[in-house]
DNA sequence: CCATTTTTAGGATAATCGTCCTAATTTAAC
DNA sequence: GTTAAATTAGGACGATTATCCTAAAAATGG
């Protein structure tokens, strides 16, 4: 594979995992992709073999993203509050992107579910990050094992159910009160402690 | 229309609610759906012109099930509090279908919503049918409007999350374990009346 | 029992889907 | 500059999709 190719292939994942998140992953055809990397339907072949390369190939890149940005909280937060904070306040720095397609992490794991797609497991691995660093966090706030593991799916819990509703009712004001009170949370966990 | 087509569209409408819940909307075909009732492709226009009648159709009857449904909490709940916590505990009995499905009325809203679909307003009023209850059911608690408001979407957003995060990591003890939390805080919010 | 309406079955249609092939073109190597 | 490899374009494939039509069958009403 040249250098060439490389440079179509970034192109080519990078409007895929645009498409899938704005328009939903078995809503978006090779030919929406093609038209929006503006290469020739037959080239795509010698790129992709297979539409669920493609979404392999957007899971890998999301996951790669996601460990990074984790990994640059860490270095920025200098606390464990102030890393799970990060995490928080994303949603509300996302907050037109939420409110107008969903999480992205949310809403392609549950559209794979549905489908029974065999790359279903691959993107719930995206979950499971987020989880396993917010369980991280937890354990440095000083929580045990038990407790960590469950602030961390009742975080993410909540920020899917802020993220669906903000989607469904278009409610600025609603993902800012929300926000505000996961902040309120956070620093009861702290005193608990 | 005789009560033969009457009887044939019930079914039809039966099964499609079916589907367009385990598969999702866009993922089930004609072909699907006249395989689940037995009835020939070419006489499903007869009862249905397009595909998006029988989506209106099962939206509108789920729409009709879903207010009888609240209905009957209040008649069967004495005080505000026991008809809240029967749409909580709807969680628990429904756990099975919950995790490998998902929740019906959000996983078809954001369905729709990335397809943005003519329809997406329709299904919405599902999230606004159980919103206005709960508000009612909060404001009968003592809240004013605005808390009412936000207590509704709060506990709509909760139950949003567990069942987004329950299909996605298919963990039958976080279910319980959530709803343990949202009877906790629904005690709480009592108190503070 | 006949006439009319209702209901059904099955095929036709045009469009779109993912996939594939092949010939042309561009790029790189020596 | 010539040869080989990498990259592209465009069309063809079969399968599936929603939709539609038409003729047969079943049910109904007088």
């Amino acid at each position: 594979m040249g250098p060439k190719a490389q440079q179509a292939r970034e192109r080519i994942v990078e409007a895929a995992d645009t498409l899938f998140y704005t328009q939903g992953f078995e809503n978006t055809s090779f030919a929406d992709i093609a038209d929006a990397v503006q290469i020739s339907r037959g080239n795509f072949y010698y790129h992709f073999k297979t539409k669920d390369d493609i979404l392999n190939a957007v899971i890998d890149k999301r996951l790669a993203k996601t460990g990074d940005m984790l990994q640059t909280w860490e270095t920025q937060g200098n606390t464990p509050v102030e890393n799970i904070r990060c995490f928080i306040h994303m949603m509300y720095e996302n907050q037109s992107n939420i409110q107008r397609y969903g999480c992205p992490v949310g809403t392609l794991c549950t559209e794979l579910a549905k489908l029974n797609h065999a790359s279903k497991q691959e993107a719930n691995k995206l979950f499971a990050l987020f989880r396993h660093w917010l369980t991280v966090q937890f354990t440095l706030l000083g929580k045990d094992e038990a407790q960590a593991q469950a602030l961390a799916m009742h975080l993410l819990a909540r920020s899917q159910g802020i993220a669906t509703l903000s989607n469904a009712f278009q409610d600025k004001a609603f993902i800012q009160l929300e926000v505000k009170q996961l902040d309120d949370w956070l620093a009861e966990q702290i005193q608990q402690t």
